[in-house]
DNA sequence: TATTGTTATACTCTATAACTATA
DNA sequence: TATAGTTATAGAGTATAACAATA
């Protein structure tokens, strides 16, 4: 029916939701987000879960409030998950002694190998989707991306890297 | 405590969250969705309101169906927004004499109005998030998430632009 | 009085299934 | 029998507020 010029975009304004950045980020988050679900969930946690391994790897010592502020997690998102991972044994919640009132997650050693497990399979994805870029491409995205989700510290480390 | 090198990111693979291509991907949407949200339900429709006006606005006529699955949006999904949107008087719903069943969305003249005033709003948002970009920094981000938001078509359409 | 973490609550988004009316 | 759209329901994700323990 319209096979000559498929609509020139109406008013030059754009093509509608391939130009709406917001729709783009969605959409793109959601199916990465679904295909990565499916893999962690057959190895043992969600990727919401791995997340949260994957934060605790660094050793760093941090209260479940910091851990959350640093995810972009809610304090009860993250409650709720912590007992899930606890259950699971994925992790433990240390008491500080010097503040009674907090709790410090720790990984357990099933946490550290399920972690790596996850982490095999969701670099298998990344690669898939990621198939076809250049390296710039790649890097571009990465920073961007970084700057978009992380704004205030992508001026604070202009080297990239997370030394 | 740590001032020395501040931990040189755990055996290599990668600082956590920061080379999570999904995290990025997830935290950049919901970061900017919001800040769009506030701004889209002042001026009369909502984010997800609105992307549905825009994609209605080149006039192309097409099943609920369809629009959903241009959209990413499920059936039931585009009922609901459907719904709200036609009490707003933001659309109509045309009934196709050639197949009863199905009900094909249109744009109102308001629904016309409030999508170029939100766009008016969004389009100060984005430009916002993406001050300091280059412009070659900026088409590579929009291809590269066109490509993992919509994977089929950005082989079908070479061109890059929507003609 | 302020803060950490938990619980309860609610609202949105998403997905599934059941239903209708058409085809 | 299959499809377009609606409705009902349930599950996640996210946010707010109230609360207990502690600072």
């Amino acid at each position: 029916m319209e096979t000559e010029q498929q609509h020139v975009c109406a008013a030059a304004q754009g093509c509608g939701e391939r130009d709406n950045l917001n729709w783009l980020l969605h959409r793109a988050a959601q199916r990465m987000g679904a295909a990565m679900e499916r893999h962690a969930v057959e190895a043992g946690v969600g990727i919401r879960g791995h997340l949260v391994l994957t934060a605790l790897l660094d050793g760093h010592q941090q209260t479940q409030l910091a851990l959350g502020n640093r995810l972009g997690l809610d304090k009860t998102t993250m409650t709720s998950t912590l007992d899930r991972m606890e259950q699971q044994g994925l992790i433990v919640r240390r008491p500080d002694p010097s503040d009674r009132r907090v709790r410090i997650p720790e990984l357990t050693e099933k946490g550290r190998q399920v972690q790596a497990a996850v982490r095999l399979e969701l670099e298998l994805v990344e690669r898939a989707v990621l198939e076809g870029l250049s390296t710039e491409e790649e890097a571009v995205l990465r920073r961007v991306l970084l700057r978009l989700a992380v704004p205030e510290e992508s001026g604070a480390s202009p080297g990239g890297s997370c030394v």
